[in-house]
DNA sequence: ACTACTATCTAAATAATTTTTAGTTTGCAC
DNA sequence: GTGCAAACTAAAAATTATTTAGATAGTAGT
């Protein structure tokens, strides 16, 4: 069993502003920035990827890399009762991106990228037939204005 | 002026792939795991940032960091010809972390995240009194249960 | 078919970074 | 005060990144 540190300080935040910009950044560049040793630096970070307060990944630009259909599917569920089992089964999808349970008149949230408009088609046809889905609704995102990481300095 | 790579190879999708696993694996570890030199995936690596392909990015876990509330703002525009305008506006407010323009009844979707309820609540209102913007509809996030990148083997 | 041009890859030396190791400092409980 | 644990620092060793020069392949022009 692993502890997970409860409170991240200054020194933690600095560096999770630093991976935000520049994923890459050297250990030696940050500690630097920082003004700490190279060891500390090594040993914030590493205990911050290992409690999963950050994870460092490579995101790409979905339209650039082929994925020319990206859309949000509102899923309705009934009975509720089969709401956690059916976001288990959505979520091994390898077309889904973001899936949760909301608040709103729909019970999950799916957003999904798909290769083109026929494929979106054939997934949605596919989630259709999954037990406790009586409905869906999806929409299109045109264009992507932003997608961003959370702003740190609103937490201060 | 830069020269954007219109096609991506093998090789390109096999360094892809690797980051998406690990955004901090180094050129040496890819280079052998493809079997090409340390110069080569080197090259195409950068190549890939610098096209904006990809991006290596810290991502932190909102919900870990302090980020209690997390919500999908359905924006409603009028007139029309406002969009683009209220977009800009939008985008640039530190606490939105996804912005985009739908094929849905409403006209943008911003994601939003917040420390508290109550910060979330004044950024509605707050965005409320943009130009432009007629009704909102705020749906919250209850449980994210999962958070992708896209699976570029859909594209084989 | 030959030459020149360009882009990509490889390999080896040099520069820089990461990792390990040992030691220091600090705070806290006894 | 003593013992202990956690966090930091610093310097050597191991590993990795960058630079440089050169090899290879494809393409356009003559």
């Amino acid at each position: 069993m692993e502890k997970t540190q409860s409170t991240l300080d200054e020194l933690d935040f600095a560096i999770l502003s630093c991976l935000q910009k520049d994923g890459r950044m050297s250990f030696t560049e940050i500690a630097e920035h920082l003004n700490v040793s190279v060891g500390t630096a090594r040993t914030r970070l590493n205990r911050l990827i290992e409690d999963g307060v950050i994870s460092i990944i490579g995101r790409v630009d979905p339209d650039k890399v082929g994925f020319k259909a990206y859309a949000h599917v509102a899923v309705y569920i009934r009975p509720a009762t089969l709401k956690e089992q059916v976001a288990q089964t959505i979520s091994k999808m390898p077309e889904v991106s973001f899936l949760a349970s909301t608040s709103g008149d729909y019970d999950l949230e799916v957003d999904v990228m798909c290769p083109t408009n026929n494929d979106l088609v054939e997934f949605i046809n596919e989630i259709s037939t999954i037990e406790g889905i009586y409905q869906t609704k999806t929409t299109l995102y045109f264009k992507v204005y932003k997608y961003a990481q959370p702003d740190l300095n609103l937490l201060k």
